[in-house]
DNA sequence: AATAGCCCCAACCGCCTACAA
DNA sequence: GTTGTAGGCGGTTGGGGCTAT
Protein backbone atom coordinates (compact mmCIF):
# COMPACT_ATOMS: atom_id res chain seq x y z
CA UNK A 1 0.00 0.00 0.00
CA UNK A 2 1.50 3.41 -0.77
CA UNK A 3 0.36 5.85 0.97
CA UNK A 4 1.46 8.55 -1.70
CA UNK A 5 -2.19 8.18 -3.25
CA UNK A 6 -3.73 8.99 0.07
CA UNK A 7 -4.94 12.58 0.93
CA UNK A 8 -3.83 13.54 4.22
CA UNK A 9 -7.43 13.62 6.05
CA UNK A 10 -6.42 16.10 8.73
CA UNK A 11 -5.29 18.88 6.18
CA UNK A 12 -8.24 21.17 5.82
CA UNK A 13 -8.42 24.74 4.91
CA UNK A 14 -8.45 26.42 8.27
CA UNK A 15 -5.47 24.25 9.26
CA UNK A 16 -3.13 26.51 11.51
CA UNK A 17 -0.34 26.53 9.28
CA UNK A 18 1.78 26.14 12.02
CA UNK A 19 0.29 22.91 13.26
CA UNK A 20 2.02 19.48 12.74
CA UNK A 21 0.51 17.32 10.03
CA UNK A 22 0.00 13.75 10.73
CA UNK A 23 -1.26 10.54 8.88
CA UNK A 24 -0.62 9.47 5.36
CA UNK A 25 2.35 11.18 3.83
CA UNK A 26 2.12 12.94 0.73
CA UNK A 27 4.22 13.02 -2.45
CA UNK A 28 5.27 16.48 -1.98
CA UNK A 29 6.36 15.21 1.68
CA UNK A 30 8.08 12.25 0.47
CA UNK A 31 9.70 14.35 -1.83
CA UNK A 32 10.92 16.76 0.35
CA UNK A 33 12.29 14.22 2.73
CA UNK A 34 14.25 12.58 0.08
CA UNK A 35 15.98 16.27 -1.22
CA UNK A 36 16.59 16.94 2.24
CA UNK A 37 18.32 13.50 3.11
CA UNK A 38 20.11 13.59 0.17
CA UNK A 39 21.44 17.04 0.94
CA UNK A 40 22.40 16.63 4.23
CA UNK A 41 22.00 12.83 5.36
CA UNK A 42 20.03 11.13 7.45
CA UNK A 43 19.88 11.61 11.19
CA UNK A 44 18.93 14.73 13.61
CA UNK A 45 15.43 14.05 12.79
CA UNK A 46 14.31 17.06 14.86
CA UNK A 47 16.63 19.67 13.10
CA UNK A 48 15.51 17.92 9.73
CA UNK A 49 11.71 17.93 10.32
CA UNK A 50 12.11 22.01 11.09
CA UNK A 51 14.64 22.74 7.84
CA UNK A 52 13.14 20.85 5.36
CA UNK A 53 10.00 22.53 5.81
CA UNK A 54 8.35 19.39 6.40
CA UNK A 55 5.47 20.25 8.74
CA UNK A 56 6.23 16.80 10.73
CA UNK A 57 7.58 15.72 13.76
CA UNK A 58 11.63 14.36 13.40
CA UNK A 59 10.22 10.70 14.33
CA UNK A 60 7.49 10.89 12.10
CA UNK A 61 10.16 11.84 9.16
CA UNK A 62 12.54 9.38 10.46
CA UNK A 63 9.88 6.43 10.87
CA UNK A 64 8.79 7.46 6.84
CA UNK A 65 12.23 7.56 5.45
CA UNK A 66 13.30 4.43 7.94
CA UNK A 67 10.14 2.14 6.93
CA UNK A 68 9.76 3.77 3.11
CA UNK A 69 11.68 5.74 1.49
CA UNK A 70 15.02 4.45 2.15
CA UNK A 71 15.87 3.03 -1.11
CA UNK A 72 17.24 -0.32 0.65
CA UNK A 73 14.19 -1.12 1.57
CA UNK A 74 12.59 -4.10 0.03
CA UNK A 75 8.68 -3.97 -0.92
CA UNK A 76 6.67 -7.29 -1.31
CA UNK A 77 6.01 -10.60 0.42
CA UNK A 78 8.72 -12.35 2.83
CA UNK A 79 10.20 -14.94 1.01
CA UNK A 80 10.31 -18.54 2.47
CA UNK A 81 13.59 -18.07 3.95
CA UNK A 82 12.48 -14.86 5.29
CA UNK A 83 9.45 -16.26 6.94
CA UNK A 84 11.79 -19.17 8.47
CA UNK A 85 14.35 -16.48 9.52
CA UNK A 86 11.93 -14.76 11.80
CA UNK A 87 10.46 -17.89 13.15
CA UNK A 88 13.54 -18.58 14.10
CA UNK A 89 15.53 -15.33 15.75
CA UNK A 90 11.66 -14.45 17.09
CA UNK A 91 12.14 -18.42 18.97
CA UNK A 92 15.26 -17.19 20.18
CA UNK A 93 14.80 -12.71 20.80
CA UNK A 94 11.23 -12.73 21.07
CA UNK A 95 9.89 -9.22 20.44
CA UNK A 96 13.26 -7.59 19.44
CA UNK A 97 11.84 -6.61 16.19
CA UNK A 98 14.68 -4.47 15.27
CA UNK A 99 17.32 -6.78 15.91
CA UNK A 100 15.39 -9.59 13.78
CA UNK A 101 15.49 -6.87 11.36
CA UNK A 102 19.08 -6.95 11.49
CA UNK A 103 19.43 -10.19 10.05
CA UNK A 104 16.88 -9.64 7.24
CA UNK A 105 18.44 -6.66 4.69
CA UNK A 106 15.59 -4.63 3.66
CA UNK A 107 13.30 -5.53 6.04
CA UNK A 108 11.99 -3.17 8.65
CA UNK A 109 11.22 -3.88 12.46
CA UNK A 110 7.69 -2.47 11.24
CA UNK A 111 7.09 -5.17 8.58
CA UNK A 112 8.53 -8.15 10.84
CA UNK A 113 6.51 -7.32 13.39
CA UNK A 114 3.29 -6.82 10.80
CA UNK A 115 4.31 -9.80 9.63
CA UNK A 116 4.11 -11.84 12.99
CA UNK A 117 1.25 -10.20 14.06
CA UNK A 118 -1.38 -10.59 11.03
CA UNK A 119 0.00 -14.09 9.83
CA UNK A 120 1.38 -15.81 13.14
CA UNK A 121 -0.66 -14.94 15.59
CA UNK A 122 -3.50 -15.33 13.58
CA UNK A 123 -2.47 -19.02 14.11
CA UNK A 124 -2.41 -19.09 17.62
CA UNK A 125 -5.63 -16.74 17.70
CA UNK A 126 -6.97 -19.79 15.86
CA UNK A 127 -5.60 -22.71 18.16
CA UNK A 128 -6.38 -20.67 20.84
CA UNK A 129 -3.10 -20.39 22.63
CA UNK A 130 -0.35 -18.22 23.20
CA UNK A 131 2.27 -17.08 20.31
CA UNK A 132 4.75 -17.80 23.66
CA UNK A 133 3.58 -21.10 24.64
CA UNK A 134 5.37 -23.76 24.66
CA UNK A 135 2.42 -25.54 22.13
CA UNK A 136 2.85 -22.88 19.88
CA UNK A 137 6.49 -23.43 19.77
CA UNK A 138 5.88 -26.64 19.01
CA UNK A 139 3.60 -26.35 16.41
CA UNK A 140 6.06 -23.80 14.51
CA UNK A 141 8.70 -26.11 14.83
CA UNK A 142 7.01 -29.22 13.77
CA UNK A 143 5.27 -27.87 10.97
CA UNK A 144 5.57 -24.18 10.06
CA UNK A 145 9.07 -24.19 9.53
CA UNK A 146 9.22 -27.72 8.36
CA UNK A 147 7.18 -26.52 5.59
CA UNK A 148 8.77 -23.91 4.96
CA UNK A 149 12.23 -25.65 4.64
CA UNK A 150 9.94 -28.34 2.12
CA UNK A 151 9.14 -25.41 0.40
CA UNK A 152 12.60 -23.87 -0.13
CA UNK A 153 13.81 -27.83 -0.59
CA UNK A 154 11.52 -27.76 -3.28
CA UNK A 155 12.25 -24.81 -5.20
CA UNK A 156 15.78 -25.63 -4.46
CA UNK A 157 16.38 -26.38 -8.41
CA UNK A 158 17.00 -23.23 -8.13
CA UNK A 159 16.66 -19.63 -7.39
CA UNK A 160 16.44 -19.27 -3.63
CA UNK A 161 18.75 -16.73 -2.87
CA UNK A 162 18.88 -17.46 0.70
CA UNK A 163 19.77 -21.21 0.29
CA UNK A 164 23.04 -21.72 0.34
CA UNK A 165 25.69 -24.46 0.00
CA UNK A 166 26.91 -25.19 3.42
CA UNK A 167 30.25 -23.89 3.91
CA UNK A 168 29.39 -22.76 7.84
CA UNK A 169 27.56 -26.06 9.34
CA UNK A 170 28.19 -26.15 12.80
CA UNK A 171 29.45 -22.70 13.05
CA UNK A 172 28.39 -20.74 16.62
CA UNK A 173 24.67 -19.67 16.04
CA UNK A 174 25.02 -16.12 15.64
CA UNK A 175 27.24 -16.21 12.53
CA UNK A 176 24.83 -18.05 11.17
CA UNK A 177 22.00 -15.61 10.43
CA UNK A 178 24.78 -12.77 9.22
CA UNK A 179 25.98 -15.58 6.55
CA UNK A 180 22.14 -16.12 5.58
CA UNK A 181 22.07 -12.79 5.44
CA UNK A 182 25.08 -12.70 3.32
CA UNK A 183 23.97 -15.04 1.17
CA UNK A 184 20.94 -12.91 0.24
CA UNK A 185 22.98 -9.62 -0.41
CA UNK A 186 24.60 -11.77 -2.92
CA UNK A 187 22.72 -13.91 -4.68
CA UNK A 188 24.72 -17.57 -4.57
CA UNK A 189 26.22 -19.44 -7.60
CA UNK A 190 25.31 -22.55 -6.74
CA UNK A 191 23.02 -25.79 -7.00
CA UNK A 192 20.50 -26.05 -4.29
CA UNK A 193 21.73 -29.35 -2.39
CA UNK A 194 23.38 -28.74 0.69
CA UNK A 195 22.14 -27.29 4.31
CA UNK A 196 20.57 -24.07 5.96
CA UNK A 197 21.80 -23.37 9.41
CA UNK A 198 20.29 -21.44 11.70
CA UNK A 199 20.26 -21.03 15.32
CA UNK A 200 23.00 -24.06 15.42
CA UNK A 201 20.22 -26.19 13.45
CA UNK A 202 21.28 -27.72 10.09
CA UNK A 203 18.55 -27.59 7.66
CA UNK A 204 19.31 -30.46 5.63
CA UNK A 205 17.47 -29.77 2.79
CA UNK A 206 19.08 -33.04 0.79
CA UNK A 207 17.37 -34.75 3.43
CA UNK A 208 13.94 -33.02 3.61
CA UNK A 209 13.81 -33.68 0.37
CA UNK A 210 14.40 -37.40 0.81
CA UNK A 211 11.62 -37.43 3.33
CA UNK A 212 8.53 -36.71 1.46
CA UNK A 213 7.62 -39.66 2.07
CA UNK A 214 9.08 -40.17 5.46
CA UNK A 215 8.86 -38.35 8.22
CA UNK A 216 10.01 -35.37 9.94
CA UNK A 217 11.53 -35.48 13.57
CA UNK A 218 12.21 -32.22 15.60
CA UNK A 219 13.02 -32.03 18.93
CA UNK A 220 12.84 -28.56 21.05
CA UNK A 221 15.84 -27.04 20.37
CA UNK A 222 15.94 -28.20 16.54
CA UNK A 223 14.06 -28.57 13.72
CA UNK A 224 16.09 -30.99 11.85
CA UNK A 225 18.98 -33.25 13.14
CA UNK A 226 22.43 -32.06 11.36
CA UNK A 227 23.19 -35.98 11.04
CA UNK A 228 21.31 -37.38 8.32
CA UNK A 229 18.22 -38.77 9.67
CA UNK A 230 17.82 -41.86 9.86
CA UNK A 231 14.04 -42.48 9.71
CA UNK A 232 13.28 -45.74 10.64
CA UNK A 233 15.08 -45.78 13.91
CA UNK A 234 13.41 -42.09 14.88
CA UNK A 235 10.06 -43.79 14.28
CA UNK A 236 11.18 -45.89 16.35
CA UNK A 237 12.11 -43.72 19.42
CA UNK A 238 9.54 -44.90 22.14
CA UNK A 239 9.06 -41.67 23.98
CA UNK A 240 7.85 -39.74 20.30
CA UNK A 241 4.62 -39.72 20.98
CA UNK A 242 2.43 -40.26 17.81
CA UNK A 243 1.74 -37.54 15.65
CA UNK A 244 -1.64 -35.59 16.39
CA UNK A 245 -1.23 -34.51 12.50
CA UNK A 246 -1.11 -38.44 11.49
CA UNK A 247 -4.69 -38.27 10.94
CA UNK A 248 -4.26 -35.14 8.94
CA UNK A 249 -4.24 -36.13 5.69
CA UNK A 250 -5.91 -39.53 5.93
CA UNK A 251 -9.64 -38.08 6.62
CA UNK A 252 -11.48 -37.04 4.25
CA UNK A 253 -14.33 -36.08 6.38
CA UNK A 254 -12.17 -33.79 8.51
CA UNK A 255 -13.79 -30.65 9.80
CA UNK A 256 -10.73 -28.81 10.29
CA UNK A 257 -7.80 -27.89 8.41
CA UNK A 258 -3.99 -26.98 8.84
CA UNK A 259 -3.22 -25.11 5.34
CA UNK A 260 -0.54 -23.49 3.69
CA UNK A 261 -1.31 -21.18 0.80
CA UNK A 262 1.24 -22.21 -1.70
CA UNK A 263 2.01 -18.94 -2.61
CA UNK A 264 2.94 -17.36 0.50
CA UNK A 265 3.76 -20.79 2.06
CA UNK A 266 1.93 -19.42 5.22
CA UNK A 267 0.03 -21.56 7.23
CA UNK A 268 -3.40 -20.17 6.10
CA UNK A 269 -5.84 -21.23 8.82
CA UNK A 270 -6.52 -24.06 11.58
CA UNK A 271 -10.04 -24.39 11.91
CA UNK A 272 -10.51 -25.88 14.77
CA UNK A 273 -13.35 -27.00 16.21
CA UNK A 274 -15.23 -26.24 19.71
CA UNK A 275 -12.88 -25.42 22.17
CA UNK A 276 -10.01 -27.68 21.17
CA UNK A 277 -6.64 -25.91 21.53
CA UNK A 278 -3.20 -26.82 20.89
CA UNK A 279 -2.39 -28.05 24.59
CA UNK A 280 -1.97 -31.65 22.89
CA UNK A 281 1.79 -30.77 22.11
CA UNK A 282 3.12 -29.58 25.00
CA UNK A 283 3.11 -32.59 26.57
CA UNK A 284 5.94 -33.70 24.38
CA UNK A 285 8.71 -34.78 26.18
CA UNK A 286 11.19 -31.96 26.53
CA UNK A 287 9.30 -30.42 23.95
CA UNK A 288 10.09 -33.14 21.45
CA UNK A 289 7.40 -34.33 18.86
CA UNK A 290 7.67 -36.15 16.34
CA UNK A 291 5.89 -35.52 13.24
CA UNK A 292 4.81 -37.91 10.46
CA UNK A 293 3.55 -36.16 7.85
CA UNK A 294 4.75 -38.17 4.36
CA UNK A 295 1.69 -36.64 3.15
CA UNK A 296 1.54 -33.38 4.49
CA UNK A 297 5.08 -32.72 2.59
CA UNK A 298 4.10 -34.76 -0.24
CA UNK A 299 0.90 -33.51 -1.17
CA UNK A 300 0.58 -30.17 -2.56
CA UNK A 301 -1.00 -29.11 -0.01
CA UNK A 302 -3.37 -26.60 -0.67
CA UNK A 303 -4.79 -27.85 2.45
CA UNK A 304 -4.58 -30.65 4.54
CA UNK A 305 -7.45 -31.72 6.65
CA UNK A 306 -8.11 -33.85 9.52
CA UNK A 307 -10.22 -34.77 12.42
CA UNK A 308 -10.02 -32.88 15.57
CA UNK A 309 -11.45 -35.78 17.34
CA UNK A 310 -8.71 -37.75 16.15
CA UNK A 311 -6.42 -35.13 17.01
CA UNK A 312 -7.39 -35.56 20.61
CA UNK A 313 -7.55 -39.03 20.60
CA UNK A 314 -4.12 -39.70 19.12
CA UNK A 315 -2.60 -37.56 21.91
CA UNK A 316 -4.38 -39.33 24.79
C1' DA B 1 -24.60 -3.93 -6.91
C1' DA B 2 -24.47 -3.03 -2.12
C1' DT B 3 -22.55 -3.72 2.17
C1' DA B 4 -20.71 -5.86 6.20
C1' DG B 5 -16.76 -7.89 8.03
C1' DC B 6 -12.05 -8.95 7.88
C1' DC B 7 -7.17 -8.27 6.78
C1' DC B 8 -3.09 -5.81 6.24
C1' DC B 9 0.11 -2.28 6.93
C1' DA B 10 1.57 2.60 7.43
C1' DA B 11 1.73 5.65 10.96
C1' DC B 12 1.27 7.09 15.62
C1' DC B 13 2.01 6.72 20.71
C1' DG B 14 4.32 6.07 24.91
C1' DC B 15 8.19 4.43 27.13
C1' DC B 16 13.07 3.72 27.59
C1' DT B 17 17.98 4.70 27.00
C1' DA B 18 21.96 7.40 25.84
C1' DC B 19 24.18 11.45 26.08
C1' DA B 20 25.27 16.25 26.47
C1' DA B 21 24.95 20.42 29.23
C1' DG C 1 24.27 13.84 40.17
C1' DT C 2 20.41 16.00 37.72
C1' DT C 3 17.86 17.51 33.90
C1' DG C 4 16.53 18.00 29.13
C1' DT C 5 16.57 16.33 24.54
C1' DA C 6 16.99 13.14 20.71
C1' DG C 7 16.68 8.79 18.96
C1' DG C 8 15.14 4.09 19.11
C1' DC C 9 11.98 0.44 20.19
C1' DG C 10 7.75 -2.28 20.83
C1' DG C 11 2.76 -1.88 21.09
C1' DT C 12 -1.40 -0.15 19.14
C1' DT C 13 -4.58 1.96 15.95
C1' DG C 14 -7.05 3.70 11.82
C1' DG C 15 -8.38 3.27 7.39
C1' DG C 16 -8.05 1.49 2.64
C1' DG C 17 -8.67 -2.61 0.14
C1' DC C 18 -10.37 -7.15 -0.41
C1' DT C 19 -13.74 -10.85 0.11
C1' DA C 20 -17.92 -13.06 1.25
C1' DT C 21 -22.74 -12.75 1.45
Amino acid sequence: MSSNTKSLSSTSCSEDESELRRGPWTLEEDTLLIQYIARHGEGRWNLLAKRSGLRRTGKSCRLRWLNYLKPDVKRGNLSPEEQLLILDLHSKWGNRWSKIAQYLPGRTDNEIKNYWRTRVQKQARHLKVDTNSTEFQNIIRCFWMPRLLQKIGGESSFSSPMLIQNPMALQPLDNVSQHLTAATASPPQIPGQGALNMSGTIYNLDSIQKQNAESVFCTSSCILPSEPIDMPKMSQIPECPPSPFHAILNNDNAKGGFCVDDNSYDIEAFNLQGSVSAQGFAGNSAGDCYVAESNWLDSDFSCGMWSMDELWQSRS
